[in-house]
RNA sequence: GUGGUCGUAGCUCAGCUGGUAGAGCACUCGGUUGUGGUCCGAGAUGUCGCGGGUUCGAGCCCCGUCGAUCACCCCA
């Protein structure tokens, strides 16, 4: 081959996560897994854009939030319109859930959805600036069995991994009146601390966020800080009493965090985060809670909704820290290995027609030896290999071999496609 | 965004106090004419992240830059 030369190569953007073979197994793996609970439970998918209307994260998520003031992918397009990659999936499905009316029939609207998200922030292990989260929403009830039964969806999808080293944490953030209370007395409570500068900006944007903070020094000093569960109000603290009444009874083991922080505006009442301890700092693997008033400030109904996003990448991160394998899986069933010219021009017609019967078949390229073809054959984790040569051609017969147990049985050529569904089942 | 660590073949890494690169795995071919997974043999593969500087000479030293990673922060 002549020089070709050599120009500058590219890379991916910072902090982007990226999947390919043998990896992206694992990811489709993981990724199907959580689906498959929320299909389970009657979750439908919803599919939407990737960039929505700045207005609709700051409105929807809160300008206040990191996620929303320092975080975000905004741009303006062509028609001079701000537009921001989606940070989180909550803010759009509701937005959708209100431009089509989803809300007029049967309550609560079940929707599952699955994709990338954006966040510019300093990538690190299990924190990406493009990542994938798969996530559900019910809309429009506000009952305590539908917040178990989103939380047992999440259980059951890292169950199905075969997750074990986690685990669930929830809380109540009470609501609007509960919760104004509190802050008064919270914020009173911290003027009391000598802080420094960045923590007292901190708290005047959301006081709870001190209760996160990982330095030893703001831990005790928030130890005896006023507790958000004590101002609940009586309708709340009933609400999270049948919560946890209810996940006992199912079986699904929790915490009380009343210091749990979460970082988007919208959350109250029953919230909840599943924390997996073999990840280092970023050792959320799935969160959510109920949103009060987020559909109204979107400018639809009064309604009351209740989701969690589940974060891909991490729960990949996670199986491979608990040494999860995955299940075997025989993606081909047959797999060609044709020797001579005149067999290459039979091993592509006959591929195409056993593919074309639902059967799934790969062929070795190009001029391989027997043995190299034989080593594609078992490397692609066929059932099946069938070597094609003259011989085979004169006579029509050809030996299908077994790559589990290695044994080989003479079967016709001509008809292998017409007898596909027998052979291949 | 702040601070620390790291960046050598596809992967995991070695490379002594500076003298222009190696191992294992993977890959390709072969081990008497056409059957993989074990074993044996042979072979191919690198702008030493990138750009400057110091030096007779730099993968090794200095500066910058890009990226990864760890912690903070944030959260999936």
């Amino acid at each position: 081959m002549a020089k070709v030369e050599r120009t500058q190569p590219l890379q991916a953007p910072k902090g982007v996560s990226e999947y390919f073979p043998d990896r992206s197994r694992t990811f489709e793996h993981v990724r199907s897994s959580l689906i498959t609970a929320a299909k389970n439970s009657g979750y439908e998918l919803i599919e939407l854009p990737v960039f929505e209307d700045t207005e609709l994260f700051k409105r929807g998520v809160g300008e206040s939030t990191d996620v929303v003031s320092k975080e975000m992918y905004t741009f303006e397009d062509r028609g001079g319109r701000s537009i921001t990659l989606r940070p989180e999936g909550t803010a759009g499905v509701m937005r959708s859930v209100i431009e089509h009316n989803l809300d007029r029939g049967q309550l609560p609207v079940k929707v599952w959805y699955s994709g990338a998200f954006f966040r510019a922030e300093r990538p690190q292990a299990g924190r990406y600036r493009q990542f994938y989260q798969v996530g559900i929403e019910a809309i429009g009830l506000n009952d305590p069995e539908i917040d178990v039964e989103v939380i047992a969806v999440a259980e059951r999808a890292f169950r199905s991994l075969g997750l074990k080293n986690y685990h669930l944490e929830i809380t109540s953030l009470g609501d609007r009146e509960s919760r104004a209370r509190y802050t008064t007395d919270l914020r009173k409570y911290i003027a009391t601390l000598d802080l420094d500068e960045e923590s007292v900006k901190r708290a005047e944007i959301n006081p709870l966020r001190l209760f996160d903070d990982k330095r030893e020094a703001i831990k005790s000093a928030m130890s005896s800080a006023p507790i958000l569960m004590e101002y609940l109000t009586a309708e709340s603290a009933a609400h999270f009493e049948r919560v946890k009444e209810l996940l006992t009874a199912l079986g699904i083991a929790f915490t009380v965090n009343n210091r749990m922080v979460r970082g988007l505006d919208y959350y109250t009442g029953t919230a909840f985060e599943f924390v997996h301890h073999d990840l280092g700092a970023q050792s959320g693997i799935g969160g959510g809670g109920r949103y009060d008033g987020l559909m109204a400030e979107l400018g639809g109904g009064d309604l009351s909704g209740i989701g969690f996003g589940i974060g891909v990448d991490r729960c990949v991160l996670a199986c491979e820290a608990e040494g999860i394998a995955l299940p075997e899986t025989l993606a081909l069933d047959l797999f060609i290995v044709p020797i001579t010219p005149a067999s290459k021009t039979l091993s592509v017609t006959l591929a195409e027609q056993l593919r074309d019967r639902g059967v799934a078949v790969d062929m070795a390229y190009g001029d391989r030896s027997l043995k190299g073809g034989m080593k594609a054959a078992d490397k692609s984790l066929a059932r099946f290999s069938l070597v094609l040569g003259d011989d085979e051609l004169a006579s029509d017969s050809a030996l299908l071999k077994n790559m589990r147990t290695g044994e080989s049985r003479s079967i016709k050529i001509s008809t292998l496609a017409d007898d596909a569904e027998n052979i291949f089942e």
